[in-house]
This record gives C-alpha cells, structure tokens and sequence, in this order.
DNA sequence: CATGAATGAGACTTCATTCAT
DNA sequence: AATGAATGAAGTCTCATTCAT
C-alpha cells in the first residue's frame, strides 16, 4: 500500500488520468461552444467518449467537474505569473507587472468565452477554502510584484490592483478585443495611474 | 414599443399592474436570498403571492422576468447619473465624476447580491439591440462627464473607464464593503491616474 | 314571459346573437387558419373581439363551441340537400342525385379545411342522440333519392352509399381538388355501380 | 435512416427494446380505451410500467409517439397487401382484388378503436415525405392489382378506388361492423361496379 | 471498472374556466 | 351583462444521478 504511493502509475491509473482529462476538456469544449445552459453531464460523457457512470466514477457530481475545472484555471494562472516572475531579470517594478500582466491577459484572451464562462461559474460556487487560498497567494504574488516599487502597499490596494486588471480584461474578452499589447498598456497606465506613480 | 417586446400582455387595470410589481420583486427577493439557481418561475409565483397563470400572463417565459428586471436596473442606473449630472452645480470634471460615481455606487452597494445577481444574468443574455443602446447611452453619459475635463476622449477611453469602475465596483460588492466614501475615493484615483492627470 | 316568446328579438337578445355568431366565425376561422391544435378558447374570445368572459355567458364550455359549429355544419348540409331536391323538377333518379352530390360536395370544397377539420372534431364527440338523429335524417332523404331510382334500397345501402360520396370527398379535401363537376362524375360512377344500375 | 428520424437513440440492449415496445403498446391501450384526448406521455410512460424519463430517451416527443404507431400500422398494412398479392396463385384480377381487400379489412377490423384512432392521427401530421412514400408504395401496389383486369388504369382511378374503399372500411369500423366477408363483398361491389367492368 | 438503460423530481408552460370588478 | 385578471390542474420535457448487467 504505502509503498506503492510513489510509484510509477500503473496502467488502470494512467486510463483514469485520461478519463479525467477527457472530461474536463469535454466540458470546457461545451462551455465553449455552447454555453453554460448547455453544460449537462450527459453530453460531458457523450463528447468525452466516455460513459456516463464513468464520468461519475471520477466525479461525485456535476458541480465537481466545474470545480476542477476552475481549479485548474487558477493553476494555470499562478504557474503562469510565478514564471512571469522568474523570467523577469531585472527586479525593475515597471518590467515585472508587465510580464504578469501579459501573461494573465495571454491566458484569458485564448479562449475568452471558456474563460469567460469560469469566472461566472465560480461566482456560483460556494466562496470555499479553496477559493480563498487561491485569492490569497494570488495576491501573495501581485503583493511581491508591487513591492519591487519601493514602498511598502495595503491589502486594500493589492485588491484594488487586481480589481482593476480583472475588469478591464474582463470587458476586452467580452468586447473580442484581440490586440494583447495595447490591451496591456492601457491596463499598465490604470494601475500606475491608481498607484499614483 | 422596445418596451413591450418581451411583454405578454400590457397590465390595464391597477390589480394587474401590482401583479406585475409582485412578480418583479418576488424574483429580485430570491436572487438576493437564495441565488441564481434558486430562481423558478413557480418559486416566483409562490413567493409573488400570485399564480403560475398570472406570472406567464405576463412575462411569456422565465427569461423575460430576468429581462425586465435588468431593464429595471439599466433604467435606475441611467437616471441615477442623470440625477447626478444635473445635481452637480459646477461643471468641474471632479465634482461631476464624483457625483457619477456616488449615484452608481449607492445602487450597487444598497442590494449588493442582487447587484451581483444581475451582473451574471446580463452575461448570459444575448448582446440584443436593447444592450447595445444601453451601453451607448451610458457611455454617452460618461463621455459627457469625461469631456469636462477640458479634452477630448476616445470611445476606447470611455470603455476602461467603465471597466475599471465596474471592476472595483463588483469586487467591493463581493468582498461586501460598506464605506461608500471610501471606495468613490479609490475609483476617483484609478480613474484619474488612468486619464494621466 | 311566455309572452315574449314569438315576439321580435329585443337589441339585447339581438347583440347576444352577434355575440355568438362571432365566436363561431373566429373558432370556424382559427380551424381553418391554424389547425385543432391552436383552438383554445382565448384565442377565439380574441378573435370573436369579445371577452373570455362573455364566450362563457354563451357557451358552457369549449366543447360546445365546437358542437355548435358540427350542428350548423349538419344543418347546412339537410338544408342544401333539402333545396337539391325540391330544385329538381324531374323526379328522374340520375338528376336528382346528382344535385344531391353538388350540394354536398360544394359545401365540403368550399372550406376545405374547415370542412376537414369538422369532420375530425365529430369523431372527437361522443355518439349522442343528437348525432344519431342526424345521421337518421341525412340517411332518410339519401333514401328518398335512391328511392326514385324504382326499387327498394336497404338501410345497408343507403349507408354504403353514404360512406362512399364520403370517402371521395374526403379525399378530394385532402387532395385540394377543384374541379368539383369532375369529382360528382366519379363519385356517381361508384354509386351507380355500387347499386349495380 | 429514415426510420431513425423521429429516434432520439436507438436501443441497443434488448432491455431498450422492450421499453420501446411497451411503450408503443401502453400507447395503443389508451388510444383503444379512452380515446386521443387522453394519450398523455406520463399515462403511456405509467402504462407502459416505465418512467417518463425512459419514454424520452426513445423518443424526442410525444408525437414522435404516434408517428412510430402509424408507421407500424402502414407496415403491416403493406406487409398484409404484399401477402395477399402473393397467395394469389392465380392472376386473376377480382381474386387479387379480395386478397387484398380481405388482408386491410382484417387489419382494420381487429382493432377497430386503434385503427380510427392513427386515421385520424394522420390528419394531424403534415404531409412529409414519408407519408407521400407510404401513399406511393400503397398506390403502386393497388395499380398492380388493378392492372390485371386487362387494361390501363390512371392515378385517379388508382385514388378513387382506395377513397372508396377507405371510406366503406372507416364507416364499418365506426358502425362495429364484425362480419368481414360481408363488407368485403360490397366494397368489391362498389370498386368493381366504379371501374365499370 | 465500464456501460448505458432507467429513474423521477421538478422545471417550464398552457389553457379551460372562474370570479371580482 | 361584460370585462379581463386570476387560477391551478395538468401536460411536456430535462437532466443529474443510480444501478443492473
């Protein structure tokens, strides 16, 4: 038993592991295309090519595909601004929030309607642990950006900061808009702007 | 006309006209209290008092419920900012902004799940005609603010002025903030560093 | 009271009778425009220009809506048999079901929809006295025309006779045939030699 | 192909196909017992002792219902003609005639309720193509059999023989007509004496 | 484990009919 | 009488979930 916890994946795991994936690409596929309403565990089944017990054999519920979905999205985004971090020489202030930002804008502007899609489903999940973790090493990270200012920065304004941001990517998703480098330069000048230099 | 598209039957008589009302505020009354999910028409007729005949006497389906309740705020936001605008004495860009902002604030924050409620619905309706002279009006309004500034903007300015205040907005909705004062004062801030002086 | 009976129609009685006589008109136009399935009892008070309320001083139910509409369809229909008959100077048998068959088929082609409609909606209503003593009349003038033909005819005949003119013109209904002169020919040819000359 | 038209899915255990059957069944049982008014998708799917979910799963609606018993019944009708057509040894025209009068007759006659019951179904369903299918493969069997009396017949006469027939057929099911041999008698009388030898 | 048939609560909606005004 | 607002039983259909095979 325990000995087996670090080894290699066995055959049946490594089926499961696509199970899953296919699931969750099903479902992110159908939110895509068809929207939220058109979102039932059925056609998640039918388009993973995968039976509908199955799907219940990796999920308890519905609402724990969306959850993992979510959870994966917010994976990506903080993978996505720890190597904005890394790659960013220079400890330069101006230099590191453009990096995060283009990447947070890159992730979202993909597949703007998947992304889309989540962020109005994680208004409908409960406000759980799991989201509050992940708001908190968010900003933990948003937080790190900021102090390469100089000055030390409130709570207050790293939510502020985010708030910000998420607006205005928001609307250039639901407004199609596609050029990534403007769309970072005016987001730039907010925050800055708000940051009062 | 516009008014009456997603109408069934205009009410005639006073009984008819607080049906309507009822039916209205049942629905605003769920959202707040139990959510998106919650939301049945049956659940709205039992609430409203009234009878699931009467509820679809008026409203042909379940989506023109939401429909009119959006209208309804669309409609008290437009006359909030009108209000502010005629409110405001002077024509200095600040005050103006500042009145705009407080009128905008004040609706949101008064039923801030209800608020919130209707945010997510508004994504879930089509981009309609209805929508599109929504926006247009309120970003002919902003604009008028935005021009006391002394220089022209661009619609595109205009745009993340809107994102960035619907941004902060809804995130102290979420994070259920009360001090109205304080947060006009940090959108004041966002804005005009935005707008670069 | 007992009075009043032979009197002239007072304007009430008279605005009653053009009360139902529009609520005949507006179900006789709503079958032939959209079918049984669109016939609901609003829908005729709308069209009738009369409230659902009225529709209900007159008629007790839907049902008898369209049991009003078969009775004047049937006495439409002895009517102009009646006036086939009396029409004919010749008491010769081939003249006189010919006109019988005019009458009758013109009645059918006028209205074909509605006509057809009728005819389904007779099936719908249970076998009542009424229905019997029609068919009982009908059958007794098809018995008096074939009788100028010299021999006896039996009740079966007169029956099959009946079914067949029926089943032509039923037919042709269906078909949206408009020759109507050619159809009487055919249906007199399977008549004639059904009764085997 | 085009019998999967009107299938939401086609039941590949034989459990599925038993569900099908059952449900076909329950549905005739209430046509016969208490008429069309009453054929409702919760009493068939109770009938048929299956839940209403399972009714859905085999069909997209409840018409879907009655067209799948009215192709069964043209099935059979036409399985019933070409065997007729076939046990006649002999090519001789009145004995092809009585086959396959006595065949549609039997059909008819079994079920009377059921069979008056999907005529008039068939009223209600548009003209689609296969119901102009079913009426070319009836009238090109009918053809054969009346070309066997020697000479040409037209489309017309092909129609008016089957009017005639159907007319005589629906009024001995509505009159509880039993005696088969009987009627088949006099509609030959009636076809035979309207082709004029 | 996988499959997919089956389930059934419950959502939306219609429409014949009633009744206060 | 006329009006039309209101009623609510009942019908259609969906979809998350279970369970026998």
């Amino acid at each position: 038993m325990t000995l087996a916890i670090n080894k290699r994946k066995t055959p049946r795991q490594i089926r499961a592991q696509a199970t899953v994936e296919a699931i969750l690409e099903a479902s992110a596929h159908i939110l895509v295309d068809f929207g939220h309403g058109a979102l039932t565990t059925n056609k998640i089944a039918e388009r993973a090519g995968v039976s509908i017990g199955s799907l219940y054999q990796y999920f308890p519920n519905k609402e724990a595909v969306m959850t993992e979905l979510i959870r994966h999205k917010r994976s990506r985004m903080l993978a996505a601004v720890d190597m904005a971090l890394d790659d960013t020489r220079s400890d330069v202030f101006d230099t590191a929030l453009d990096a995060v930002l283009a990447s947070i804008i890159q992730l979202q502007l993909n597949w703007p309607r998947l992304a889309l899609a989540l962020d109005q489903a994680e208004v409908f999940l409960p406000l759980n642990d799991e989201t509050i973790l992940f708001k908190v090493a968010l900003n933990g990270k948003i937080n790190e950006v900021l102090g390469r200012q100089g000055s030390k920065v409130s709570e207050q304004t790293i939510q502020d900061v985010v708030a910000i941001a998420k607006g205005m990517i928001e609307h250039a998703s639901l407004a199609r808009e596609t050029d990534e480098v403007d769309l970072r330069r005016r987001i730039m000048r907010a925050v800055i702007g708000y940051l009062g230099r």
